[in-house]
DNA sequence: ACCTACATGTAGACCATCTATATAAGCGAC
DNA sequence: GTCGCTTATATAGATGGTCTACATGTAGGT
């Protein structure tokens, strides 16, 4: 997969797989390789500045913890993060309808 | 839509609308409009420039000519161009399949 | 002692897309 | 005869999300 594909839609994956429980980064990458089937691998430098980035947005919030003596940095949908994560998945069907209907080649008969 | 959106899959849209006949710049910009129902405005700056990567990548190839005294550069698809929109296409369902993976609300029974 | 997995983080590079601007011909309206 | 709109192409520079590379530290097995 082109690094670039993925711009603008990590946003959307990091809100799905945090919406119906409360992960640490560490564990929403493994989520997100093990719902992608291995196809998202997404890199360390990657993945912590997104999370940074939609807690400021105030989509998450964060809380620290220690389980069996490593620190965690768990995250959490807010009320807002919820309504972000309808509004990309609405986009997102939007866009693929959009990019779909260009991609399909034109029938022969039109 | 939101403009990260479409990074890396311009150049699946600009192949396709190549692949039934060569056209112009602006005939392009037209196509993708009208196929895409309004949703894709691509600005000068982002089409014209990106004509010309996928003209250095040997997937295009250009020529002028000029229609009631207006100059125009007339692309259409190399070999390589139409195989590059086949692996495009292919590359854009994986995509899109494992978005849709991600954003698929897991269902309650699992 | 060493290696792997777990866990988080930053600095800087990369580069496709966007914004803004420029140029120029055709054409209808007034 | 010039005003405004459409047609038509082009470049310079800004933007910003993602990636590469690096840094730090704990737990646990061999």
């Amino acid at each position: 997969m082109k690094p670039d594909a993925l711009r603008g839609h990590l946003d959307a994956l990091i809100l799905a797989v945090l919406e119906q429980e409360p992960r640490h980064g560490y564990a929403i990458m493994e989520a997100l390789q093990e719902r992608s089937g291995g196809a998202l691998e997404l890199p360390t430098g990657t993945l912590y500045p997104a999370l940074r980035r939609l807690e400021r947005a105030g989509y998450l919030r964060s809380a620290w913890a220690t389980v069996s003596g490593r620190r965690r940095r768990t995250y959490r949908l807010t009320a807002a993060g919820r309504r972000a994560l309808a509004a990309e998945r609405s986009a997102w069907r939007d866009f693929a309808a959009v990019i779909d209907g260009v991609l399909r080649p034109a029938s022969p008969q039109t």
